[in-house]
DNA sequence: TTTGAAACATAGCGTAG
DNA sequence: CTACGCTATGTTTCAAA
């Protein structure tokens, strides 16, 4: 799907705060209520917005060990398989393939670090599994996921 | 602050739909919809619930390019140092100081190759940093950043 | 927890580009 | 024909009892 400027301009308001009511949306895009509701209704019929959430910090909730884990499979191994592996587990929050030596990296949040090890030593023992090397998070400095448009 | 089980079952149902109403959230928690307001009030004044959000497919909305960059700094470089050099720059989108060899990992969204690889460059540019080691994202295989709760 | 007023969401309808 | 604004009605929020 195509996005104009306006669509554009009402997802960074949402993505600043998505509870905004779609009259104030309006009066930050230039467009009345019901014109900015009809445009989010096709935004998330479309798929650009995929869902509506609460940001959380991890700590307060009991995430309070976060991780990365490079995985090294053998030469055989489909995303599909990586994908198979991490989906069950829900401690992985997001799993990637990429360039360089890893295959994937996965991002990990655990209760504690024994949690986090029992995580590591679950997707470490996958058939297709060579290696993981995991880098425990000392501080999140920064975290704003998603948090603005490319300009 | 400490979360009771009330306040744990609201946040889920937030994490799934940050526009139910409260008196959906109260259908499903077991309480009446304004005392769901005043837990949601008070999480959000301590700062539990950091905010409400959309979730965007990146793709989408020109973010078509992600990547990891490991960073490796000077033995003296403090992690305010590197909080200032990274949260000029939106394309980051998270960074954490790490165990490991690297010193810190950042999350970056950009709209393509190029504009990742001159990212890249400019934090490279700091006089503090060492070198820097990148990996791109091929396929995101999975994506629910802070999609649930510890059990 | 209930209640009632104000704010909001949302469908229908007419209109302009 | 698509997208807008306006209006009317049902829902939700929210503060006070």
């Amino acid at each position: 799907m195509q996005l104009d400027q306006l669509d554009r301009s009402i997802i960074g308001v949402l993505l600043e705060d998505g509870r905004a009511t779609f009259a104030q949306i309006g009066d930050r895009v230039g467009l009345s209520a019901p014109a900015v509701k009809r445009r989010v209704d096709r935004l998330v019929a479309s798929g650009a917005i995929t869902g509506f959430t609460v940001r959380v910090d991890p700590a307060v909730v009991g995430w309070s060990t976060e991780g990365y884990v490079e995985i090294y499979c053998r030469g055989s191994t489909s995303p599909d398989q990586i994908l198979a592996a991490v989906e069950r587990l829900p401690e992985v929050v997001s799993a990637s393939t990429v360039t360089g030596e890893a295959d994937a990296i996965l991002h990990i949040l655990a209760s504690d670090v024994r949690h986090f090890e029992q995580v590591v030593e679950r997707i470490a023992r996958e058939d297709f599994m060579v290696r993981t090397k995991s880098e425990l998070v000392m501080s999140p400095l920064l975290r704003r996921e998603q948090g603005s448009l490319p300009s």
